[in-house]
DNA sequence: CTCTCCCT
C-alpha cells in the first residue's frame, strides 16, 4: 500500500460515513483504485467488529483478479485473508475476512443464509452496470438488513454519475465522490450520421483514423458478422503501414482473444464487440473508433424467447468506450454519429431487469417468500408483464402453485444453481433414473452452444441435440480433444451436484426428447404438413427447421432454442419426441375438451371435441353443438360477416331508421343508439336473447329483426315513437303513405300529386319540429317536384306542371283549382 | 449480418 491512488483522500470520509449509517454510495471513475483499495481500508473498522466483507464483482475474471491482487498486497496467496468464490471454485479459509464473489453467488448465499451470518459489510462493485443479478442481490440484501440484520452495512460503488437514485433507495445514504485517473480523450463527431452498412463506414473511418492519429486502435462494432466483414474490407487493399488486424469477441478461441489483448510489437487494430467495453482491457490503445451500435437481447414474454436487436448505445456507454483511449496517455475517439444525434441518445443503458427473462428472478422471489415484489427496494421494479409471464412458466414447470406460492418441487428446483427450466430437467432425470443424460443435457443447454463456438466442431447447421451428445462422446474417445472444455466442466459439475454415479448416458432420441419436453413444455412442436419442416409450437408461435437440419420428418419435436424473427423463428436446437411420450408427460392432453367455433366456409356453428397441448390440437372429432354453447360462436360469425348478414326486413330497417331519427331530434331523451356501429358492438345484448338454438346462417335468415329491435323500446317509448315518427302518414286522398327516414336530412314523403289536392300546409313530425320533405310524383310515380312548401307549390308551380303533364296523363285529373278539387289516388272514372 | 455480453 505504497503508491497513492485517487481514491485515497476520500477513504477517511468513507469510514466515517459507514460508521454512522447502514449504507453509503461511492462514486468513482475507472482507475480510481476503489475495487482493491476500499475493502482493505475498511477491514479494521471498529463497526465491522471482526466480521467479514463480501464484495460483488460482475465477472469471474474481475473477482479472482481483485482477490489475488488484494492478497498480494498483504503478502499472501488468495484464500487466506482475502478469498473468492465464483462458479465451480471457492478459495476461502477460516481466516478469510474479505470474500470477493460474483453476482449469482450472493443471491444463492442469501437464499441459504438470509442473515448472512458473520458478514458485516456487503460491497456492490461496478453497480452502474445494473445487471439483473446485482439489482436482485441488492433488493434482497436491503430486505435482510431492514428485517433481520440491522448491523449489516451496504456499500454501493458506481463508476458513472447516476448514483443519486441508489443513495435515495438506501434511505438517503451519504454519497461520496472520488476523482479518477485517466488522460484526456479528444472526441470527434461526424458532420452527419453515416449512411450504409456499419461494417463499411466503420472500415472507412478506421482508415482515416490510422492516417490522422498515432498508436493502437480499438474499434467497437455490434457483432461478429460486422467484425469479419470489416476485417475483410481493411485487408483489401491493405490499410496504410499494414497494421495487424485482431478480431475480438467472446466466441473466439481464447488464444485469439489473447492475441488481441497483448502488445503485438507493431501497430494493431482491434475490432471488438461490447466485450472490450467493460470486461477486457487492451494495452496500448490510443485511438477508439466507435460505430455507436451494440446488439442487445430483448426477451419477448409472449413468445418466451429472446431475440437480438441492434441498437444505438447510450451516452454513458459511449463515454465508457471513449475512455478506453485514455488509459495510458492522451487519446482520440472517433464517434461515427453527429453531435446532434449524440444529444438524442439515452443517457444510460437501460438496466437488464427491464428486458430480461425473469423466470430465475421470479423463482428467487418466491423462495425468498415475497408475495408482492413491490415490497422490496428496486431502482427499477421487474416489469409486471414479464414477471407474470415468468410466473406462468414456473407454474407450468410445477415450481409455483396456482396462487403463486412456491411448491416443494419449486424449492428443490431453486436449490439447484441453474435456470428453472434446467433445474426441472435435472429433477425429471433424477425421477426417471436418467441422471447421466440429464447432466449432459443440462451442461449443453447451460453453456454456449457446442456447435457455435469457434473452438469446437463447427457443424452449426445441425439442430439435433443428439448430434451434440455424440460430439461430446466422440471428443472423449479422442482423449478430451474437441474444444468442449466448458461443457465438459459443466457436466462434471452437474454430476457432482446431483450425486450422479458413474455411467454413460443412455442417449436415445426418445429419452432426450422427454427430458427436454418437461423443461420446455411450451416449445413442443407439431409439423404443419408432413415434410414441410414448419412447426406450430404449443406456446402458439411458428418455427421452422433449417433445411440442413438433422431432425428430419419428425411429426413432433421439442424446439429448445429458437432464434427469433418477428414471425417464424428458426429452430437452432431440437429433438424428436413421440406422441406417446407427450400423452404420458402431459396427462391433461388425454382428456377431450369441447371447442365450439364458427365455421366460416359452412356458415354454421361447429362443435368439436379436441385433445390439445396449448396451441397444438393432437386429435379432434366433430360433435353436435348444444344449444347453450352456440351463442359465442354464432356471434363471432355474425361479426365476421357484418350486420348486413342479418335479415333486415323493410319493416325492421324502417323501425331502426325511425328510432335514429327521433334520437337525432331529441338527443337528450334517452332513446337507444341504433347506429350500425353501436348495434354491431352490442350484438350480444340486443340480439343474443333471440338467438337461442340458432346454429347456421340459414336459420339466422329466418329471424326477423323487428322483434329484437322493438325489444329495445319499452311500451311507452313504442307509443311515443308512433307519435313522433310514424311509419306512415295519412294524406288527403285517404291513403296511408310510408315515410322514409334517411340517415341524414328530413324524412321523405313520396306521394302522387293528385292525392294532395286541397292541402296547404306541409305535414310536420316530431311534435311539429321537423317538416317532411315532399316528393310530389306524377301518376306514373315519376318525381315532379321536391318541396317543403306545399302552399307555394300549388300557387306558383302547379300551373306550369299542369300544362306540361295534362297531355301526357289525360286520364288523371288536372283541375284548374287544386284547392277545391277532390284528392284521389285513382284515375278519372270512365265516362 | 448468421447471435451481444454475463452469471448461479
Amino acid at each position: 500500500m505504497t503508491s497513492n491512488l485517487p481514491i485515497d483522500p476520500i477513504l477517511p470520509e468513507l469510514k466515517q460515513a459507514l460508521a454512522g449509517r447502514d449504507a453509503a454510495v461511492l462514486q468513482a471513475p475507472p482507475g480510481a483504485g476503489k475495487t482493491t483499495r476500499v475493502p482493505l481500508a475498511l477491514l479494521d473498522e471498529p463497526w465491522l467488529a471482526g466480521r467479514s466483507i463480501l464484495m460483488l464483482e460482475p465477472r469471474r475474471l474481475a473477482a479472482t483478479n481483485a482477490a489475488r491482487f488484494m492478497a498480494s498486497l498483504l503478502g499472501e496467496e488468495a484464500g487466506r485473508t482475502v478469498g473468492y468464490a465464483i462458479r465451480y471454485e471457492r478459495r476461502v479459509s477460516r481466516v478469510t475476512r474479505i470474500e470477493v464473489v460474483t453476482e449469482g453467488i450472493l443471491t444463492r448465499r442469501l437464499q441459504t443464509d438470509p442473515t448472512l451470518e458473520g458478514v458485516g459489510l456487503v460491497i456492490f462493485d461496478e453497480f452502474h452496470e445494473r445487471n439483473l443479478n446485482s439489482d436482485l442481490a441488492l433488493a434482497l440484501c436491503r430486505d435482510a438488513q431492514l428485517g433481520l440484520r440491522e448491523d449489516l452495512k451496504i456499500l454501493v460503488m458506481s463508476a458513472t454519475l447516476d448514483a443519486e437514485p441508489v443513495a435515495h433507495l438506501l434511505g438517503g445514504a451519504p454519497l461520496l465522490t472520488s476523482q479518477g485517473r485517466s488522460f484526456p480523450v479528444q472526441v470527434r463527431y461526424l458532420e452527419q450520421d453515416p449512411v450504409g452498412k456499419p461494417a463499411e463506414y466503420t472500415a472507412a473511418a478506421i482508415r482515416r483514423a490510422l492516417r490522422e492519429a498515432e498508436g493502437d486502435l480499438l474499434a467497437f462494432l455490434p457483432g461478429a458478422g460486422e467484425i469479419r466483414r470489416c476485417a475483410e474490407l481493411l485487408a483489401d487493399p491493405p490499410a496504410a503501414e499494414g497494421p495487424l488486424i485482431c478480431p475480438l469477441y467472446a466466441e473466439l478461441p481464447f488464444a485469439e482473444q489473447e492475441r488481441a489483448i497483448l502488445p503485438a510489437g507493431r501497430r494493431k487494430v482491434v475490432l471488438a464487440t461490447n466485450i472490450a467495453e467493460t470486461s477486457l482491457t487492451i494495452e496500448g490503445v490510443c485511438v477508439v473508433v466507435d460505430s455507436g451500435l451494440a446488439r442487445q437481447p430483448r426477451f419477448d414474454p409472449a413468445a418466451g424467447l429472446s431475440r437480438l436487436e441492434t441498437l444505438r448505445i447510450s451516452r454513458a456507454s459511449a463515454e465508457q468506450r471513449a475512455g478506453r483511449a485514455g488509459r495510458l496517455a492522451p487519446g482520440v475517439c472517433y464517434r461515427l454519429w453527429s453531435e446532434g444525434t449524440h444529444g438524442s441518445l439515452l443517457p444510460f443503458t437501460p438496466p437488464e431487469i427491464r428486458s430480461a427473462d425473469l423466470a430465475p428472478l421470479a423463482l428467487d422471489l418466491a423462495r425468498w417468500g415475497v408475495a408482492d415484489p413491490m415490497s422490496l427496494a428496486w431502482l427499477d421494479p421487474p416489469p409486471a408483464g414479464a414477471l407474470a409471464g415468468a410466473r406462468q412458466l414456473l407454474e407450468t414447470l410445477g415450481a409455483l402453485d396456482p396462487i403463486g406460492r412456491i411448491t416443494p418441487r419449486g424449492e428443490a428446483m431453486g436449490a439447484l444453481p441453474a435456470h428453472p427450466r434446467i433445474a426441472r430437467l435435472l429433477a425429471a432425470a433424477r425421477e426417471w433414473d436418467d441422471l447421466p443424460l440429464g447432466c449432459e443435457l443440462a451442461a449443453l443447454l447451460g453453456e454456449r452452444d457446442l456447435f457455435r463456438r469457434g473452438e469446437g466442431p463447427s457443424r452449426k447447421s445441425d439442430s439435433d441435440l443428439l448430434d451434440r451428445l455424440e460430439a461430446l462422446a466422440a471428443g472423449r474417445r479422442q482423449g478430451g480433444r474437441g474444444g468442449a472444455a466448458a461443457v465438459e466442466r459443466a457436466v462434471r459439475y452437474w454430476r457432482q451436484v446431483t450425486g450422479c454415479g458413474p455411467g454413460a448416458p443412455a442417449a436415445d432420441a426418445e429419452r432426450v426428447g422427454r427430458l427436454l419436453a418437461v423443461a420446455f413444455p411450451e416449445r413442443i412442436g407439431r409439423e404443419r404438413q408432413p415434410g414441410s419442416g414448419r412447426y406450430l409450437l404449443s406456446g402458439g408461435q411458428g418455427a421452422r427447421l433449417s433445411p440442413r437440419s438433422n431432425v428430419h420428418a419428425q411429426p413432433f419435436i421439442v424446439a429448445v432454442e429458437v432464434r427469433g424473427g418477428k414471425g417464424e423463428g428458426e429452430i437452432e436446437q431440437a429433438s424428436a419426441l413421440s406422441l406417446g411420450s407427450i400423452e404420458e408427460l402431459f396427462p391433461e392432453v388425454r382428456g377431450w375438451t369441447r371447442a365450439v367455433s364458427w365455421d366460416e366456409r359452412e356458415g354454421r356453428v361447429a362443435a368439436r371435441e379436441e385433445r390439445r397441448l396449448g396451441a397444438l390440437v393432437l386429435a379432434s372429432r366433430q360433435v353436435g353443438a348444444r344449444p347453450e354453447e352456440t351463442l359465442p360462436a354464432l356471434l363471432e360469425g355474425i361479426r365476421s360477416r357484418g350486420l348486413e348478414a342479418l335479415n333486415w326486413s323493410g319493416e325492421a330497417r324502417r323501425l331502426a331508421a325511425r328510432v335514429r331519427f327521433v334520437a337525432r331530434v331529441f338527443p337528450d331523451d334517452g332513446w337507444p343508439d341504433l347506429s350500425p356501429e353501436r348495434l354491431a358492438a352490442s350484438l350480444e345484448e340486443w340480439l343474443g336473447p333471440f338467438l337461442g338454438g340458432v346454429k347456421s346462417l340459414g336459420e339466422l335468415a329466418r329471424l326477423d329483426l323487428v322483434e329484437p329491435l322493438r325489444a329495445l323500446l319499452d311500451w311507452a317509448r313504442q307509443r311515443r315513437l308512433d307519435q313522433l315518427a310514424p311509419s306512415h302518414l295519412e294524406v288527403p286522398s285517404g291513403s296511408r303513405v310510408p315515410l322514409d327516414y334517411p340517415a341524414e336530412g328530413h324524412p321523405v314523403l313520396a306521394v302522387k300529386l293528385q292525392e294532395m289536392f286541397g292541402l296547404a300546409d306541409t305535414p310536420r313530425l316530431a311534435e311539429g319540429r321537423v317538416a317532411v320533405l315532399l316528393h310530389l310524383l306524377s301518376p306514373a310515380r315519376r318525381p315532379i317536384q321536391v318541396t317543403q312548401d306545399l302552399r307555394n307549390f300549388w300557387e306558383n308551380v302547379y300551373p306550369e306542371v299542369k300544362k306540361e303533364l295534362k297531355g301526357r296523363y289525360p286520364k288523371h285529373p288536372w283541375p284548374d283549382d287544386p284547392w277545391n278539387a277532390e284528392p284521389t289516388r285513382f284515375a278519372k272514372r270512365r265516362g
